[in-house]
DNA sequence: ACAAATTATTCTACTTTATAGAAAAAGTTT
DNA sequence: AAACTTTTTCTATAAAGTAGAATAATTTGT
């Protein structure tokens, strides 16, 4: 099978930080904390509902009356397939860094 | 500026690691062990491309005489502004890693 | 009960990137 | 110069990223 985007990787992981708090708005805030970039709403809600077809990230309801105004939220988490593809994106991560030549890598760490 | 994609990162690695030896052909085939996974020429000559139209790697021909036969190798190398991209993304990367609780990283790193 | 305010998701059009492989190019050998 | 080898270029299609207006579902105020 084909390799996770990078898009995709950050979603699957922001919903395992966000554990049971993992809707739209909320994976939004942390990703852009993260990568310290903007986000339309678009460019989450795209990206997650694909990731749901995929059978990578299950999604349900919030809870029925939390003392809380607007519209209900719709809640993420991630599935087994979703991890393994977590962990795959992770063993390609660390084989391609891990095979710079040390000159290179020393380069990259620092400055 | 916006975020790298996860082949840009690839290419650009995989030409740091290749040095002096950064073509086409040689560039898929490390793609290739890496991954695991196969990749036609146009999944690695059009990225390419687009690397270096971005000012992320410079291009020229190969040597005139090499005792080989074949059309001459176009080769590779990382700019500045491909070191800097990499030194981001790989930044956003330990970020969302280390955004993890626990519980999580351990059914990740594992299995 | 109705209007306003609040919070969140859905929808859709557009741009960019990924993917595949046939065709062309530039050299060497016979 | 014809055949062979190695590599790149080109082009079409599919998939993913991006943006933001529109819509929805709830609570609060009157």
């Amino acid at each position: 099978m084909s390799l996770i985007t990078r898009t995709e990787e950050m979603l699957l992981l922001v919903v395992c930080s966000l554990q049971d708090d993992a809707f739209g708005l909320s994976i939004r805030e942390e990703v852009e904390a993260i990568t310290g970039k903007r986000y339309s709403v678009g460019g989450i809600y795209v990206p997650l509902d694909r990731l749901v077809r995929k059978g990578f990230l299950t999604t349900e309801e919030g809870k029925p009356t939390p003392e809380r105004m607007g519209r209900p939220r719709r809640l993420y988490r991630i599935t087994p397939d979703g991890l393994a593809m977590l962990r795959e994106a992770r063993r390609v991560h660390e084989a391609m860094w891990g095979a710079l030549p040390d000159l290179v890598a020393q380069q990259l760490r620092l400055t």
